[in-house]
DNA sequence: TTTAATCATTTTGAATGCATAATGCAATCT
DNA sequence: AGATTGCATTATGCATTCAAAATGATTAAA
């Protein structure tokens, strides 16, 4: 988008060295996903300071970011915690993704080029490998491909960020409630229909399919919560 | 959601001076809807401390939160500005906050009581009032009540939550669009259906009325923010 | 033994100060 | 005159510092 409005479509070298406070962003992103930070744990400004090798003004304009998305959450005066989500947030949440999904299912649709389906027909295969291989955390991978290169077919950045933070904060909760293979086979043949529904661009279907796969998955991610939660972790 | 978190279901009486940051975040989200900071402006950051009587630290971290909500635009060693929304912007928030509205729809159509209803009703007759009498400010108001209540009506505070931060980039734009009285007629009909099918519990049709009546809004927005580009501002 | 209170310690909130990158203007050169 | 370079000014990024709130432990009291 910043290159965009310089307008030099074509020959952007816009040589960015990131903020402190951006870098941080995305780093401390990673460790929640990698679960370096667990959910539910406290983070003291000193510590992620001293580990990062930074004063407290750049790592407070980080959390501040990060508080917003929802990836973390701030009390006043009493610090910071990784945002321990309830079965309730769950229960919102996936409507809400699940509508964005909907929506880029329609839009891929309209604007995907045979190219850009015969590579996510490409995807699928590879996923379907490690599926009957029994390989779960690079089915997972491909899997969250698949979602996220349909989201990007649907040629709206605004959607893609949008659906990028809501997904970021089950993102963990989702890829531990997959290691319960029961799911699998199901999700498998509801991936084949989406690819079909896309590839003869029958936006409504595809809206619908992704809308219910989605769904199917909720309780499966809820489970998983409300274990951590008893484990109090 | 802080309440809730806390768990204290009716007797939350968090007693919370909100962090100067945090209510920095809150006065300036509302100079831009009045309009006290105009899009496209710039905001350095002296004088917003001195406006405020505070230092530059909470005031940078707020700028930091505006921006990661996209009401405000940062470029490093740069500053800051208040987010110009282009048309493009415009084509790709308008069919997110569609879809989102549609769910709102859905989800209302199942949590509200007649007493919700009857609510919705009175709002939609005191904006019918406002319509006849041609009072455009108050009329602009009770519709976003009304679309607001729905979207409470929802049960979902998440999804509220991405509603209100995607709705305000576009809010004042929206305001502006309505100035064109063109749509008025058209918009009231919409606004009886959308009723009826919130009486009937008619989940479906309700979601797709919210849809449609917002694309209808979309191109008289564009026509405003392409005004507002070409005058300069 | 349990509860309450006090105080030292720790941690966060906000202000200040310093280093560096960006901006604007004047002087210089073509 | 127009363009370019160099410098002074200004604004931003980050570190440091100070103040206030919360935490935890110890002691005193019921």
């Amino acid at each position: 988008m910043d290159e965009a409005q310089l307008g030099h479509a074509g020959y952007t070298e816009t040589l960015r060295r990131p903020t402190l406070h951006e870098e941080l962003v995305e780093r401390i992103r990673e460790m929640i996903f990698d679960d370096r930070l667990a959910t539910g744990t406290r983070v003291p400004e000193r510590d992620l300071c001293e580990r990062f090798g930074i004063s407290r003004t750049p790592l407070r304009e980080a959390l501040k970011v990060l508080a917003s998305e929802g990836l973390i959450t701030l009390q006043p005066n009493r610090g910071a915690w990784v945002t321990q989500l309830t079965p309730e947030d769950v229960d919102e949440l996936f409507p809400i993704i699940g509508a964005l999904e909907a929506l880029s299912g329609s839009l891929a649709c309209e604007n995907a080029t045979d190219a850009d389906i015969a590579e996510v027909r490409a995807l699928h295969y590879e996923m379907a490998l490690h599926h009957t291989r029994g390989d779960q955390p690079e089915y997972f991978r491909v899997n969250q491909l698949i979602h996220g290169r349909i989201m990007e077919l649907a040629g709206n950045p605004t959607l893609l960020q949008v659906y990028a933070s809501l997904a970021s904060r089950i993102r963990r909760a989702r890829y531990l409630a997959n290691a319960s293979i029961a799911r699998w086979d199901e999700a498998m043949r509801e991936h084949e229909e989406i690819l079909d529904a896309l590839a003869t661009r029958d936006g409504e279907t595809l809206a619908a399919l992704l809308k219910s796969h989605l769904l199917n998955k909720r309780d499966a991610v809820k489970r998983v919560i409300r274990e951590k939660i008893a484990r109090g972790t």
